[in-house]
DNA sequence: TAGTGGTCTAGACCACCTT
DNA sequence: AGGTGGTCTAGACCACTAG
């Protein structure tokens, strides 16, 4: 849970990265100062710093302390999992999600393959479009074991399916694997999206799993190019 | 360097999942029996296990051990930065560098803002185009600080311009910010790119920054749509 | 209940930067 | 030389999963 002691020490120092009351540029207190002001040792300390650093909020240097990172001057979304829902509060713009189908199905030979799925097993197929001021810019097309997911409707997918699946269900997610590639725009995409003069899409597969590690959701999020735009942080693993 | 032990923890382990001598599915010797193998304490063991989870080697599930996942059933680049060089290393196919343009000049107003330079700092600008089996599929456009880099020649461009940086200039890259686009392919993508049909180029710019927390490099490489792939692993921070 | 991973601690030593 | 971060240890307690 949120509870950890680097995890909040975690919040309380990205916090103030973000609201710029410990300047870019400027050294963070040294652990053993950052030890005695939250009260934790320093290997503790040095989880939150750890996950700070992975996160782009600061680089440490040897004998030197921890840099503060500039993270306003980039759009900086921490790169990871974030649903729809997630992503358009964080806007001012009006957003809205449309339920095109909701089925039941038994999944065909490509699908099984992909998701490694048993014979018996029935899949949720649900296809929405996401608007932006009244422009469908993307294009969802998502697929949930029912095993999983027993039950499922519109008005569900309508809102945060997220929600449902983490609170209602109380299932955890716990990583994804995701591919990005660029294709040119279908029928569908035509038919649902709309499409500038622009004739390519960007195309976000996605395997996703629970904590358990199980599969629980094969996702295809297809986005008008124009209004694709994704931001990354990496660091280099010297080994 | 790379002698710390859970490194060397870490790389032994990261290997037997990828020769598939631990099987994906099973599980990890528990953290103590680690410890004992690799006569390491547990905390050591765990800061190993912390990377594999990272990295997408295995999942971590408390109250019942360390699962193995899949890692060869999708073609699964460690997300991260590794530059062309290292990518070609691992492909069958051909790969071949063309330096088109190498010059140090006075950056305009729209490098300097992004790369946020003094008026007296000079660049290198370097031109290249990278093709695999005769066909020029990507252009990198690269930036790179004068008063870090303050010689440049054709040949290294051609090889590998981060080896040289690393192993020759001994400096050390951190991490870097990138930002995917989609774009329509301009005059430069053109005259360099082997343009199929296709009318647009996805746009990774990347700052790149010393561990020093220097920016040391801006780079816009530019990929012709049909032949980019992006595959990512990422989990889910429950806070 | 026993065994697993999750967290936290206090202390030690090393490598690196600064003076 | 003194202070910084980097690593490692041994031990403790908690939370969760299993039989």
């Amino acid at each position: 849970m949120g509870k950890s002691k680097f995890i909040l020490i975690y919040n309380a120092l990205s916090e103030k990265i973000h609201k710029q009351e410990i300047a870019a540029g400027s050294l963070l207190p040294t652990e053993n100062e950052l030890g005695e002001q939250f009260k934790a040792s320093r290997e503790t300390i040095r989880k939150a710093l750890a996950m700070l650093s992975r996160n782009g909020y600061i680089q440490k240097i040897q004998g030197k302390g921890s840099i503060v990172l500039d993270v306003s001057r980039q759009n900086f979304p921490i790169s990871g999992l974030t649903s729809f829902r997630e992503l358009a509060n964080h806007s001012k713009d009006t957003w809205r999600t449309n339920v095109h189908q909701l089925v039941l199905m038994k999944p065909d030979d490509h699908l099984k393959m992909v998701m490694n799925l048993h014979d018996d097993q029935m899949v949720w197929k649900v296809i929405r479009s996401r608007s932006v001021n009244g422009e469908a810019v993307i294009l969802d097309k998502d697929y949930l074991i029912q095993g999983l997911v027993p039950i499922l409707t519109a008005d569900i997918c309508e809102h945060s399916l997220y929600d449902y699946i983490e609170n209602d269900l109380g299932l955890k997610i716990g990583f994804a694997k995701k591919e990005i590639t660029v294709e040119h725009a279908g029928v569908e995409d035509k038919r649902y999206l709309t499409m500038s003069r622009d004739t390519h899409v960007v195309v976000v597969r996605s395997l996703v799993y629970l904590e358990s590690a199980e599969l629980f959701q094969f996702t295809e999020s297809r986005h008008r190019a124009d209004k694709f735009r994704f931001v990354d942080f990496a660091r280099r693993e010297h080994q």
